[in-house]
DNA sequence: GCAAAAGTGTTATTCTTACACCCATGA
DNA sequence: TCATGGGTGTAAGAATAACACTTTTGC
């Protein structure tokens, strides 16, 4: 950063600035969930194939090299777009992975980002023979520190869905609180007290009912709730306004 | 990211790759406490003056580009020590800006990361014509986006204090329950009942009585605890282990 | 009517907060 | 003995969690 090269030089010898050859990437975790044969859906991710070394063959988060010209999100957004054709929800920064020894050979920071897109819209998402989804609780060994990665992420997701407001990036425009339900219940693994559940979301008072109810369904029809977008997603402190 | 390549060589016209002049920096937004002459303790940061263009003359956080052949912790330790002389006691990654336009005809994305310095060490900190330690509530207009990123850095302090253990971090090895409800205060700029402060570090199990007490105060002793480093200082997920 | 999920009510438990009050020391 | 902060006790209120129970639909 710029103010480090002056205080450098006020301190110490100067010493001749290595032009770092250092890469500066941006990837992107992105999360999807996928309705199981059996039992409650699951978290899924979309993967790319390395089509050269190293790990050549092996799967990793999809990303790519930092242009000149945009922000850091916008490089998530667009190599999000250009791998798996899907346009994320909710998009968070959610950390800088720099070790020195992360990719044999070159010096590789990734600014990793961890998305959230629609079940529906992943459904139809690009599939090929280098892009595929990946049910997080059966992935193979990932090229770099992916796994890692991966790991992390899945942690921030969780952390983020008990105390912030997410889920709901997960559904199309209108849901039912047993839909939002099952993403919490999803995400966290485990299964939650509807009653409660529901007492809660309307605490929280980012929702609001359409009037709408849903029919067909061989019990009660539940209603149709929409998200309060007047109410942001997630408490990121000062920095949403950056 | 690595990652990247791949992918987008599988899905798009291959563009050349533009050989990026992104700068990669690291930056720190260093945290003490300073004893007020009047009123309680409050948070102060060192800043560094910048000698040359761009914002010649205008203060910011102390920070250096990255070296091929270090990780960003250790580019953060590095240039922290080199401007102020400190070693920090806690430091943790906060965030990675990267807007196109935050430094005028260069694109540099910073790497900040956020450290705790005991106050008895900053005390005697290296200070000069170009390094100088500001408070938190009365900073002047930094260089770049800096005071963005230091309302951001406070603002995790803030969150993390309430609820994480990483107060003693201010402090000595050994310390009383006043001292460390002293250093929640100063952060949170809010008093705290003593009484259920005590109780909230007890239950927490992160600090030991060290069976010493402070004699000469002109009341009762009171006593002396360490921090058990058996426990983490704070939670960050499976990031520990990265 | 029956099954199934929607939705409401109620209670026990834990966590939080406020504050009264005693304790141990120096002056 | 008095002032001062160290340290303990206690009770009200809020938040959490568990679960009984009623409602509304399709079949």
């Amino acid at each position: 950063m710029p103010g480090t090269t002056a205080s450098a030089a006020t301190h110490e010898t100067r010493e001749t600035p290595i032009s770092a050859p250092v890469i500066l990437a941006v990837s992107t975790v992105i999360f999807a969930l996928r309705p199981n044969e059996t039992g409650p859906a699951t978290v899924w991710i979309p993967l790319v194939r390395r089509i050269r070394e190293p790990f050549e063959g092996l799967w990793a988060i999809p990303g790519g090299a930092l242009r000149a010209d945009e922000d850091l999100a916008s490089a998530a957004r667009r190599t999000l777009e250009e791998t798996s054709g899907l346009t994320p929800r909710y998009l968070e920064q959610l950390y800088a992975f720099g070790s020195v020894d992360r990719a044999p050979g070159t010096r590789v920071v990734s600014i990793v980002y961890w998305a959230l897109v629609r079940s529906e819209e992943a459904a139809k998402a690009t599939e090929s023979e280098n892009v595929r989804w990946f049910s997080t609780d059966e992935l193979p060994t990932l090229a770099f520190d992916h796994n890692e990665i991966v790991a992390y992420a899945l942690w921030r997701l969780r952390t983020k869905m008990e105390y912030s407001r997410i889920a709901h990036a997960f559904l199309g425009d209108t849901f039912t609180l047993a839909q939002l339900r099952e993403v919490h219940e999803a995400v966290l693994q485990r299964p939650l007290d509807p009653a409660n559940f529901r007492r809660m979301i309307e605490a929280s008072k980012t929702v609001v009912d359409t009037g709408q109810r849903v029919t067909g369904t061989r019990h009660r029809p539940p209603r149709l709730y929409r998200y309060d977008s007047s109410i942001d997603l997630a408490d990121v402190g000062p920095l949403s306004s950056i």
